[in-house]
This record gives structure tokens, C-alpha cells and sequence, in this order.
DNA sequence: ACCTGAACACCGTTCAAGT
DNA sequence: ACCTGAACACCGTTCAAGT
């Protein structure tokens, strides 16, 4: 406890009437985006919000649920790109909202591909995309190059960063340089799209 | 042990002379194999080689290590494109070896993301990838593309099997799918590549 | 309805001690 | 040089019992 002068100027410790799944949810975000995931746990996440373990499994069925909440959750930050410019632009936009959020949360990362990921937000974010990618023939194919390009790029990113950077004879920053790499591979790739526009 | 009628026609029950790195990353990628990322302990490797946990750490440093190194192993597997070929189906080569690879262990996926992969295996593939795309104005970012490609495209597939298929309409069988979106991404971005080589 | 306390069956890692 | 045995500090999950 910090030496403020009244209770009323301090927040409680702990969410006021209790935990709620919200708030669980919450907590574990934070915990991820400053531990990472292979530090996270369950005791921990408890600790934070000054109760028992036992106490998050009622909200909670497995630590995988909430992971899962979580992934989805962070999701939810990748704003709807605004849908009044051409498709491309929009498709950019979309990529790059995935890309930031991704980048902003590593432990998102490993997650993709061990948990389902079918959470309201990833299917607002698919049909966002789909809406997007409505003028080709197979738009939910269009979406998935999109998609796979974002999460292969951010993998890359990611790893390379544990790597001390390999043999990078190159003065430039690897941030810039990922974002250089990126921007690259979605042209190319939209341009093979653009190619395949019916009318 | 079984019930067989002479020592001679059994092979002994752990490696004869003792232990050797090789031994142990060979007995990880068959745990890894068979349970999967999350199973995988230190404690049933150990068994697996009949020997203590504390015997492993002998031959390696942490259980990350090994990791890095089934990782690093099991992309040997990889075989280099022939090379004879025109660049594009060499690419296309190299890059459906490199996902066949990824969706035969599963587990080196989030892997890829959360731990520096820069193994001998690793560059000899990367190097080959290299030598194909000599011909671009900058290889690196274009072999980088095609990898992102190929991760992405997997992590989806691995996604996508947790998700009891999610809405599938469609009565076609998911690996085909997700090969034909492969194949689609695959030729989009290439068309796109094919339109920046320089001459 | 919601939370505690304590237990169960595991972990990764270390390290004296043996051979 | 190589391995055992035992310990340490953790885990996720369950569940009686309390309120």
C-alpha cells in the first residue's frame, strides 16, 4: 500500500465486488504482454488480482480457455480498416492492423497454431476481410494468402529477434527492415491478385 | 520386457554404450512426434532412453536447447530442389518441401516463433532457397516472402484442425483445401515476383 | 454463488555423490 | 567422463470446506 492520504484516493487493491471473467481476461493480457508466455501461469495471474488459484476456475475451465479468451481478445484491437478506398488499399490496411497487433503481442504468436481461434473477434476480423475481398472469385482463398502472409511475416520477425540478429552485415534497423520485407511480399502479392479480377 | 527367448535376439533396451547428443535429439523428435509440443517433457525423454532427467543435461544445456535442436533436425529433412529447373518451379519446390516438412511435426511450428532456429540445417536450406532467387535484384527479401508464405499457410492448418473445421459448408476435404489455397497463394505471389525480376 | 486451503501429480534445473 | 538420487522451486487442476 502506497501512503495516500484516504482510501478514496486509492483505488482497491482488487476489482471491487469480485473477479468477473472480463477482468480475468484483462489481467491475463497484461501479464502476457510483460511476461511473455512461457512465464505465464495461473498462480501468477492469481497473484496479480490478490486471489487464490482454485478461485480462477470458476470463471475459467483450463489455462488454454484462457489463453484463448485472451488471443481473442487482442484481436479485438485491430480496428476495421474504414472500407471506403479500393479494395487494395483496404486489404492493406487490414494486413497492417493484423501485423501490428501481432507484433504487439508476441505471445500471440506461438498461439495461432495450438488453439482453435475462432473467437468473435477473429470471425468479425475474417468477415471484415471477406467483405473486402467480395469482387474475387474465391474470396475466402484471397483472404487466407493475406492472412498467411501477415502471420508468416510476424513469425520471421519474431524468431529473428531471439536470434541476435544472424549474420546482418547490413546497418539497418531490423524493424525497418522486417516492415521493408513486408511491404514487398504484400505487393508482389497483390499484384497476382490483381491479375486474377474477374471483369 | 517382453517374454523373448534370448538376450541376443532383443536389442538392448537403451543405446548400448551410454548416451550421445545424437541419441537424445533423435528421442525427442519421436516424443515430439507421437505427444506433441505440450506433452513433451524432460522427464519422458529421460525414460524413453532409460536414464535419470539429470543424465540429459549432460548433453544439454536446457530443455529449450534441445528443442532448438529437434527443430534444427527435423528440417534436414527438407531435401534441396534439384536445382535443374527454371527458377520459379525450383521455388515451388524448395517451398512444398519446406511445408511438407512443417506439417509432418507439427510441434516446430510455434517453435519457429519463440526460439533463434539459425541451426546448420536451417542455413544450408535457407542458402539453397538463396541460390535459386539469384536472380532478383534482392534475394533475401524474395526467399523471405516465399517463407512466410509457407509458415503462414501451415499455421492456419494447424489452426484450422483444432477448430472442429469451424463453419464448413464445404464437403471437400480440408488438407485438399488447404493444399489448393497453398497452390493459389503460392502462384499469386510468384506471378507478382515474376514481374519485378530484373532483364 | 463465489472463494480458500490444501492436496495431487506433475514439471525444469541443480548438484553432491558415486563409478 | 558420465550417470544417479535427491532435492528445490515451481507448475495445472481438483475439491472439500467455508461464507
Amino acid at each position: 500500500m502506497p501512503s495516500s492520504s484516504s482510501v478514496w484516493l486509492t483505488p482497491p487493491a482488487t476489482a471491487s465486488p469480485g473477479l468477473s471473467r472480463a477482468a480475468l481476461v484483462r489481467a491475463a493480457v497484461t501479464r502476457l504482454d510483460a511476461d511473455g508466455l512461457d512465464r505465464f501461469s495461473m498462480r501468477r495471474v492469481a497473484a496479480d488480482l490478490g486471489v487464490t488459484v482454485g478461485a480462477l476456475y470458476w470463471y475459467v475451465a483450463t489455462k488454454d480457455e484462457l489463453l484463448e479468451l485472451a488471443l481473442d481478445d487482442v484481436l479485438g484491437e485491430a480496428e476495421h480498416a474504414p472500407g471506403a478506398r479500393d479494395w487494395r488499399a483496404a486489404l492493406v490496411g487490414h494486413a497492417s492492423a493484423l501485423r501490428a497487433v501481432l507484433l504487439r503481442h508476441p505471445w500471440a504468436l506461438p498461439l495461432l497454431s495450438r488453439l482453435p481461434n475462432i473467437g468473435p473477434n477473429a470471425m468479425r476480423l475474417a468477415d471484415a476481410a471477406l467483405a473486402i475481398a467480395a469482387g474475387f472469385s474465391d474470396p475466402p482463398a484471397v483472404v487466407a494468402a493475406l492472412h498467411d502472409q501477415v502471420v508468416g511475416a510476424v513469425v520471421a520477425q519474431a524468431g529473428a529477434e531471439r536470434g541476435l540478429a544472424a549474420p546482418s552485415r547490413t546497418a539497418t534497423d531490423p524493424a525497418e527492415r522486417a516492415d521493408r520485407r513486408f511491404a514487398f511480399a504484400l505487393d508482389c502479392l497483390l499484384d497476382g491478385l490483381a491479375a486474377r479480377l474477374p471483369d
